[in-house]
DNA sequence: CGTTACCTGAAA
DNA sequence: TTTCAGGTAACG
């Protein structure tokens, strides 16, 4: 559920919190030992312990704990996952899977009801990453990387959108969102879009995850940041999860569909299923 | 490509 | 009771 906005408001806040903090003790709850993906929490806490944090960057929806040795801890939230810094000794939080000491009494806990989320303690980051597209919010996310990502593919650009090896960041929520603001069908093939539909795609993408970031991420269930407050992009959707209300822009009913396994929300209105331009070509039976 | 699995709780 | 969930990896 945290997508990219979400992850960067928790960077935000992580940042200064945890910067030069040293380490005590790092420890998983029984039963959450499947968050870690390689070595067991007992190795991760004879790493850690004695080491201070340093600085805290994101790439797509992964955050790097950095550490004073050059060693990261790589997070990634999945569906239900939090960091919170919180006093020792302040509210056992329901659902707390890991947590590490921190001087001064502090805790960062890792906390997941789904127990999808993942920690991983490595030399360099990218160990612990797979396969990723441009950040969309940085200088390498650029008309040239959409068209090559789209080029020739059938699969819908809802789809497409969510592939983090096209573009690192977006999910579901700023998938539609950007499609809204572009006035795209989400079932459109990705390889379908002319130039100026990219170009629109493009900027829709950087502002509506902009526009995230700037309300602190989108609280729909789960969402909480490092202090447990929601952000406030919910209030700011045009489409997602509003499912038979108005449209803003035109009142037609929003509809709610299935693209790509996953539930999409769309105007018809705005985002109508484009007419095949007219080719001789195009009366071939669809496939 | 689409579908299923991974988990668990909240909402319908 | 059933359906649904902001993500991804592993299927077929």
């Amino acid at each position: 559920m945290p997508e990219l906005p979400e992850v960067e408001t928790v960077r935000r806040q992580l940042q200064p919190l945890v910067g030069g903090r040293r380490i005590l003790g790092f420890r998983v709850m029984p039963g959450a030992e499947r968050l870690l993906r390689g070595r067991p929490a007992a190795e991760i806490d004879a790493l850690l312990t004695g080491r201070a944090f340093a600085t805290v960057n994101r790439r797509g929806k992964y955050l790097g704990l950095h550490l004073d040795d050059g060693q990261v801890v790589v997070v990634h939230l999945r569906m239900t996952g939090s960091l919170r810094f919180r006093q020792r000794g302040f509210e056992d939080e329901p659902f707390t899977r890991a947590v590490f000491d921190l001087d001064h009494g502090d805790q960062l806990r890792f906390v997941d009801v789904r127990k999808f989320g993942t920690i991983d303690l490595v030399e360099r980051m990218e160990e612990a990453l797979p396969k990723l597209g441009p950040e969309p919010l940085s200088d390498e996310f650029t008309l040239d990387a959409i068209w090559h990502a789209f080029r020739g593919r059938h699969q819908p650009i809802k789809a497409a959108l969510l592939d983090q090896r096209n573009i690192a960041g977006i999910g579901n929520i700023y998938a539609d969102e950007a499609l809204f603001l572009s006035r795209l069908n989400p079932e459109a093939p990705a390889g379908s879009l002319r130039p100026s539909e990219r170009r629109t795609l493009h900027a829709a993408i950087q502002r509506t995850l902009q526009d995230g970031v700037a309300h602190g991420g989108a609280s729909f269930r789960d969402y909480t940041d490092v202090d447990g407050a929601e952000g406030e992009q919910q209030y700011f959707v045009r489409v997602f999860r509003r499912t038979g209300e108005p449209c803003d822009d035109c009142g037609a009913t929003i509809r709610r569909i299935v693209v790509g396994g996953r539930a999409t929300h769309f105007c018809p209105k705005c985002q109508p299923v484009r007419q095949r331009t007219r080719k001789v070509t195009s009366n071939r039976p669809k496939r």
